[in-house]
DNA sequence: CTTAACGTCCCG
DNA sequence: CGGGACGTTAAG
């Protein structure tokens, strides 16, 4: 597996993190969709219209709005909440088409053909290492730093060319959904930046604030932003204050990037025309 | 197990 | 909308 895929030596930790974030999803993944799988992703993906009716919760306010949301009982403190979520993770897609299988095989490509991101950060780890006086956390705008990641930009269109991949814009985009930019160049597209696309794909596609569910996942702390930096509780601000209870990183600690909310591999792309979905215009 | 902290609900 | 509470995830 690893005879062509060779990324110079894993000698940083960042890179067998990312290395393992590439591949245990997609062994997950595949254990999933079993080895002759494909007659039953379609069945899953038909059951999966139906919505998981039965699930244990994530139909908290989707039917029965009022019924369901009768909270109004108790004050609050019963915790009624959800229902716990031993909920299993589905994928689902909202657009109905059934992403896993896209996504293991759009990473595999893009893992193979791409090379692996040439910035390198180290969130956890990284976390003394790190070059100091960076400070710029701001460093999100990907419209303008296009010269180094042209580099590992790779036309894999013709090399999926499979006729029956739902190929679909919206699926690349969703891959890039990492973290990662599209780049259209002349009727081709390639993907910059190889991110945790499949952890993006399996967040929890359905509306967040909906009541969708407790599937996503956790993000983690950047690393490299000022308050990342910090050490040491203040212990003075109300997170310090009530942490007993409100279980919130001390506020001058909070990392920048997380202060922004999350946003889904569909908010998260972002094209160099600056549209997000050109090709719904 | 325990601890740290993110995500989200919920209320003011 | 902001802050608090809580469930939950993730790491030790
Ligand atoms: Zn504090
Ligand atoms: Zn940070």
């Amino acid at each position: 597996m690893s005879d062509t895929l060779d990324m110079s030596g894993p000698s940083s930790p960042e890179q067998q993190r990312a290395n393992r974030i590439l591949s245990e999803p997609l062994r997950r993944s595949l254990k999933r969709s079993h080895p002759c799988s494909f007659s039953e992703y379609l069945n899953n993906t038909n059951r999966l219209s139906h919505r998981h009716s039965s699930s244990s919760m994530g139909v908290r306010g989707l039917l029965h709005p009022t019924a369901a949301q009768h909270r109004p009982t108790q004050p609050r403190q019963t915790k009624p909440r959800r229902a716990h979520s031993s909920n299993i993770d589905l994928w689902d897609s909202p657009s109905g088409l059934h992403l896993a299988h896209a996504a293991e095989l759009l990473m595999r490509a893009g893992a193979l053909t791409l090379t692996p991101t040439p910035r390198d950060q180290g969130p956890p780890g990284g976390l003394g290492a790190g070059e100091a006086g960076v400070e710029g956390e701001e460093m999100e705008g990907g419209s303008g730093a296009e010269g180094d990641s042209t580099g590992c930009v790779t036309d894999f269109l013709p090399l999926l060319g499979c006729s029956w991949f739902p190929l679909n814009p919206g699926l690349f985009a969703l891959m890039a959904g990492g973290g990662g930019f599209l780049t259209s160049g002349g009727g081709s597209m390639g993907i910059a930046g190889i991110g945790e696309g499949v952890e993006v794909l399996r967040g929890e596609s359905s509306s967040p604030g909906g009541g969708g569910g407790a599937g996503r996942r956790k993000r983690k702390r950047c690393g490299e932003c000022v308050p990342c930096r910090r050490t040491g509780n203040c212990e003075e601000c109300s997170a310090c204050r009530n942490r007993k209870t409100g279980h919130q990183i001390c506020k001058y600690r909070k990392c920048e990037q997380l202060k922004k909310k999350a946003a889904t591999g569909f908010e998260k792309m972002v094209f160099p025309s600056g549209a997000a979905f050109p090709w719904l215009q």
